[in-house]
DNA sequence: GCCTTGACTGTTATGATATAACGTTAGATA
DNA sequence: TATCTAACGTTATATCATAACAGTCAAGGC
């Protein structure tokens, strides 16, 4: 699901460099070490597997790579580490692709809101400081003692613009 | 799912009375014929349903009431019809629940928030203009033409606060 | 009026997403 | 090493959603 076409050796430039999922990695390593909590292999390797994605990819897509390298087969194993990650800041899910796409700020204890491409199914992570703050404003008017929020928003990115859909 | 305790011959305030139903049917039959589409039977009766629901509705739900009336009985038809209701503005998807509820305010365009509780499942719609509005600036930063948004807070409601969670 | 046409309904069948429950394994702790 | 708990992998099942097709109905052209 929701995987584009890559171009040769890589995508695009997001992808085409190790460097920064090495430092992502890093940064999981070491919160993970600070909160007590442990980056197992298989949690590890599903983050790995979501930076490397193009796009989001749902969690039966995670499943099948994990599979194919030798951990669990079944559901579960997917949902489980995928849920870790969410827990711990390294992943998001994106509730209206049903799916789940790798932090790509982690180290900001950020809200982020997604812009979804429907020609394309790209996912970008935004700065949601501004939303959150106006989120917050509407909750409060309300009463409402919010928690936490969900912000997707559908449209074209700006490559699918140009090509338009 | 996601329906909570009724006490007495009604629940609360916001479903004690027939008034703003019939108001917001009669809207609904207006707007159809404005827009050249039929409000049939079982979408009607589907609007009712949400309408008169405690909280949002999953699509089973729904069916469920609408094949006790006589109605289909297979997915399709409350999907069909909850999707129409969803197309006009006459409800809205709260995707977080996997779940449809009554729009509370159709005649306005407005591109509503949902402030979800997570300790009794009531979903209010809440006037969302300026998130909207900061999230279009966030889009148009990142170059994404924003079509549309979902925007689920989650929670405790004014009532769950007092009695805590 | 009556026929054409497209929208609507209902069905069967299947696909896609997600979790409950349980036995086993492996890390941490003492 | 003994013990305890978190994590893993499994089976099984629950839940959510749509594809495809046949019959029905209502609006608009003649
Ligand atoms: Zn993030
Ligand atoms: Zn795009
Ligand atoms: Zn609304
Ligand atoms: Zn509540």
């Amino acid at each position: 699901m929701t995987e584009h076409a890559r171009q040769g050796g890589f995508c695009c430039a997001s992808h085409s460099g190790t460097a920064n999922v090495q430092a992502i990695l890093d940064l999981a390593e070491a919160r993970a070490k600070d909160r007590r909590v442990r980056l197992t292999p298989v949690r590890r390797r599903t983050l790995e597997i979501l930076l490397q994605a193009h796009g989001a990819l749902g969690a039966y897509d995670v499943l099948e790579r994990l599979a194919a390298e030798g951990f669990g087969t079944q559901p579960p194993v997917a949902y489980r580490a995928l849920n870790f990650l969410v827990e711990n800041g390294l992943a998001h899910r994106i509730r209206r692709l049903n799916a789940f796409t790798a932090c790509a700020q982690p180290s900001e204890d950020h809200r982020a809101a997604f812009l979804i491409c429907e020609s394309c199914d790209s996912v970008t992570e935004a700065q949601a400081g501004a939303v959150n703050a106006a989120l917050s404003a509407a909750a409060d008017a309300a009463g409402f003692a919010l928690d936490r929020a969900t912000i997707e928003a559908v449209g074209l990115c700006r490559a699918c613009q140009g090509a338009q859909a």
